[in-house]
DNA sequence: GTCTATAATTCGATAGAC
DNA sequence: GTCTATCGAATTATAGAC
């Protein structure tokens, strides 16, 4: 019975939704049209609306979804009170590279979405206030971490874990690389950036 | 004469371009409207054909104008023979934030650009075979350098360097900090980022 | 629920007067 | 060179048959 593997098992409403986000993600909002969207979905256009409204009550749907997914991982990861705080950026890491490696697309468009559509995702709680900056403070406290902007631990984790999805037609493009060459890379990463962020917190 | 500073001074060809650029920045392709810029450089909107020939001309002449000043950076200082390695970083990371506080929106119009229309930048011949990666060459024989993916060290230096810009959206929204802060913050970098980028190489 | 046909609007581009 | 007016295509959304 339980069979949601099943392709031809998706109901109608999932499959526009699929065929949404799928659009979106690749080409934006705009430049997406909603017989596209139709036609991909392998359905009629007057059935978008039946069920979704407008266009752009399908787009508000498929966002959120990303956004949630998008921050979602963080939360969970960085308030575990009895993980390492090497654990904890092993784990963060990892845990977004096996995310963008299925959906490459993903940050390119959220971080579109969030420049004209500003909102609190309440990362200030979820990360400056986490437990994982705690272990920072004490770090620094202990003098084993060389003191530094909470924010700035922010944006180079992020940073130097999601930048390589953004970039990566540059990356791919200038250096002929693969898709698959590109995966291994990030795999490669995922041990290389914990290291490295190891350092730079050492850095004097 | 010689008064390119005044505003009023500037032809109607330029007024649609100053426009164009800035809403196309702003906006993206599908987004912008030819009536927004039109309105925007405070002329008709036949003018703009008639200067253009067509909106996506005029999206292609900003759009190289803006893939140059993106790339120009690069190919002179990763190439100067009198520069030490280090020198070569704080140069590239200087000068990348200084362009990037000026107009902070490129290099998510960049990004979105070559994803959907891929073209070699000859970053190959540009920092690959740069002056600069013979340098880290050296000094992975001399062993002052940890053995590195040369494609990482690209990744790592673009990416601190570009993502804050790219993220600036989610890093103010959620530290509730000004433009000015963020700006700030940037300044600061200059000095962290080429640290960190020697504690990079150098970690085991 | 699903389809065809079409209404209503938007948008890029052009014609033609000045 | 610059403007107003408008064309024609594309696009979102809906009406109405099945």
């Amino acid at each position: 019975m339980a069979e949601k593997k099943k392709k031809e098992a998706l109901s109608t409403e999932e499959k526009i939704i699929t065929a949404a986000r799928k659009l979106f993600m690749q080409k934006g909002y705009d430049a997406t049209k909603t017989r596209d969207i139709a036609k991909e979905a392998g359905i009629n256009l007057a059935l978008l609306n039946y069920y979704f409204r407008s266009k752009e009550k399908l787009f508000e749907l498929v966002m959120e979804e990303n956004m949630g997914q998008f921050m979602m991982v963080i939360g969970n990861i960085v308030n575990n009170e009895e993980t390492s705080m090497e654990q904890k950026i092993e784990s963060l890491v990892a845990n977004y590279i096996d995310m963008l490696t299925r959906v490459p697309d993903m940050p390119l468009f959220v971080m579109t979405h969030m420049k004209n559509n500003p909102q609190r995702l309440k990362m200030r709680e979820r990360f400056l206030g986490s437990h994982f900056m705690k272990q920072v403070q004490e770090g620094i406290k202990k003098g084993e971490i060389t003191p530094i902007n909470p924010v700035n631990i922010m944006i180079n984790i992020v940073g130097l874990t999601i930048f390589p999805f953004i970039g990566r037609p540059m990356i791919q493009n200038n250096n002929g690389i693969t898709t698959e060459q590109f995966n291994a890379l990030m795999q490669e990463r995922k041990k290389l950036i914990p290291k490295w962020i190891g350092a730079i917190l050492k850095a004097k």
